[in-house]
DNA sequence: CAGAAAAATGAATGATTATTCATTCAAAAT
DNA sequence: ATTTTGAATGAATAATCATTCATTTTTCTG
């Protein structure tokens, strides 16, 4: 269905441009190059479009974090830095998908298949998390912090970095917020990071 | 203006609700048991009043922010510890008003006024911690971090702990999340926290 | 190529909702 | 007691926008 991507792409951009709360099915239309009702010949209605949207961030967000984690070499170390490089990427850290996911956010509260989507998002990239910080701290013998205080500071940390790229595009810089991720890893994984 | 006040708060309450896009000037006049008519009367349009309820969260917390480090021992540590404490309170960390924050971060690539009140807030908010973090980095004479990535670390921390209480309440723990900030003070400056 | 099926169009429709404004009401001023 | 003032009302208006659908265009298929 190559409309339906189009389409997909097309309000990712609007709602990037517009805000979730003035992006109107004309704008979609427009910005695919097509005409007023496509939107309903493909999706039935907005809410349904709306649902895809978010639904293809984050499948496209899950897809790319099973990559990252197979290609990195298999250390705990390793796959663990290689998910929070892949946080910082420019492929995760676009602003057009950073503000789907926030525009949706802001609704989650009102909105029960939003909360539903991205919840189940982020309750498998916290297990994951999880995990990885549990397989560092297990083989490190680290005493000074525990896997949930770990996953619980990186992820929050990576949530936060996301946010100040949306909203200070200009003012951020990619390779601080990396050296702040390393400041973290290093002073709390120093056998593993350096 | 008390009734602007209430209307405000009504505002709060209804993006709480149902979200910045389906809020309309009916909802808030009937949370605030008035009439339809009300808001403009008060505010000229909606626009106006969503300045001014942006406008109200960001002064809100400004205050706090600066009672916290008045109030607080009058040395860096006991300072820094103060704001990030006050981070998680429940008067900051309160479902209404991040709901608020969130929404608007959600539009704020799309309009200029919300960028602006929010910048300024991240702006005043990053540059005062930055000098906490340089005065307890200057004190303890610490050469594992910096005071920009410490920064970066902690106010990134607490954007995605405010993320996380707004996106998964009930999931969502205050100790937790002070437990992580804590291990990161105590491995990053073992010195001055304990 | 003909004819059918599918995809796309865009003007019309209907629902929602911001805004306006003539009117009401209560309290203050004269 | 009368007038004035300003806040508040809520029905009416106007604008916006999702949705529909009769029509046209394109793509398939035999």
């Amino acid at each position: 269905m190559a409309r339906r991507e189009q389409l997909i792409a097309a309000t990712m951009k609007c709602i990037a441009r517009r805000g979730l709360s003035s992006m109107t099915l004309s704008d979609v239309a427009t910005e695919a190059g097509l005409s007023q009702g496509i939107v309903n010949l493909h999706f039935d209605s907005k809410e349904n479009l709306l649902n895809a949207t978010l639904r293809h961030v984050a499948d496209d967000y899950r897809e790319q974090f099973e990559k990252a984690l197979q290609r990195a070499e298999p250390t705990p170390a390793a796959r663990l830095l290689a998910a929070l490089e892949l946080d910082l990427k420019p492929s995760v850290c676009d602003r057009n998908k950073l503000a789907v996911w926030f525009a949706f956010f802001g609704e989650s509260k009102a909105r029960p298949t939003y909360r539903k989507i991205s919840g189940e998002v982020d309750k498998t990239y916290e297990n994951d998390m999880l995990q990885l910080c549990a397989d560092v701290i297990d083989e490190g013998g680290y005493t000074n912090v525990t896997a949930a205080a770990a996953t619980e500071a990186l992820t929050s940390m990576t949530y936060g970095m996301w946010l100040s790229c949306l909203i200070n595009p200009q003012g951020w810089d990619r390779h601080a917020a990396m050296a702040a991720i390393m400041s973290y890893l290093r002073n709390v994984f120093p056998d593993h990071y350096t």
